[in-house]
DNA sequence: TTTTGTGCAAATTCTTTGCAGACAC
DNA sequence: GTGTCTGCAAAGAATTTGCACAAAA
């Protein structure tokens, strides 16, 4: 379930703006395609997609705009083996279940098991939290036999 | 705090083995260096370790073996950013904390917010778990202010 | 006009691969 | 002796970087 892609695409370019960077075409392009996206893309489905459109749009410039978001806190990167997908919907920490049959990514949020997480990490390792990256491998209900 | 070294690296041993494994100088040495380590190197530093007794040894075959215990469920592999860290005492999936200042990688299992996890998503999603990497980053307990 | 963004190609970094020679069994 | 392992160098893949040109403000 996606949350008002349309608020995340004006916050997205609002901070932009604010921190004084340009909106140009292909960014705009991007933080639409990121607003929009459900599918939790790596930069080479964003760049396919957005070639469709802009057929001279380069690769490196996905990259250079996605570690822009990023350090706005604007984008979510997700690390997996030896990619990143990026999440422009929810770009705070969450978990994401990831289907080893059909490798869809799904968001899991609302995980309540986690809810306690820093404050035990805190209370039995010292540990002060301030990110995770969770990510659960396993059969989505789609994929699941039976 | 780890379990049994010795234990870890008869068991790493038998296994290569059974499976019809070759039981070289440099497989030894690897699989021993694993079985001590307790701060989740990764394969550079694992490599140079190794040179200083086996100056000939090379990258690659530090990574073709850890490729082999990996596949013989003796390694488990923690993907970081850029890079993989292994982990050659616990060789099952588990937590792993993170210091952001002195990067420190910590072991988290016995954490209990986590016990209800697979349940949950199969009760939440319908999702089945197999598998899972939780890296959580933050201030370790000598990092922390005060 | 001035500063920032863009495309291109080259560079980086981690990891894997192909192959001829070396070694375990 | 035979099949596997090794080192080397080259290849791969994702991402970053340098630079001259283009475009936003």
């Amino acid at each position: 379930m996606m949350i008002e892609p349309e608020l995340r695409y004006q916050t997205m370019l609002d901070t932009l703006q604010k921190n004084g960077g340009r909106l140009t075409s292909h960014r705009l392009a991007l933080i639409h395609l990121l607003s929009v996206s459900e599918d939790h893309p790596n930069a080479m489905m964003l760049y396919q997609k957005l070639r469709e459109q802009f057929p001279t749009i380069s690769l490196a410039t996905v990259y250079k705009t996605l570690t822009l978001l990023k350090k706005e806190g604007q984008v979510l990167e997700i690390d997996l083996h030896t990619e990143s997908h990026y999440d422009g919907n929810k770009p705070y920490p969450h978990p994401h279940l990831i289907c080893t049959n059909c490798h869809k990514i799904i968001d899991g949020d609302e995980i309540k098991s986690l809810k306690n997480l820093s404050a035990e990490l805190e209370e039995t390792f010292l540990f002060e939290a301030t990110q995770y990256q969770l990510v659960i491998f396993g059969l989505c209900r789609e994929c699941k036999p039976e």
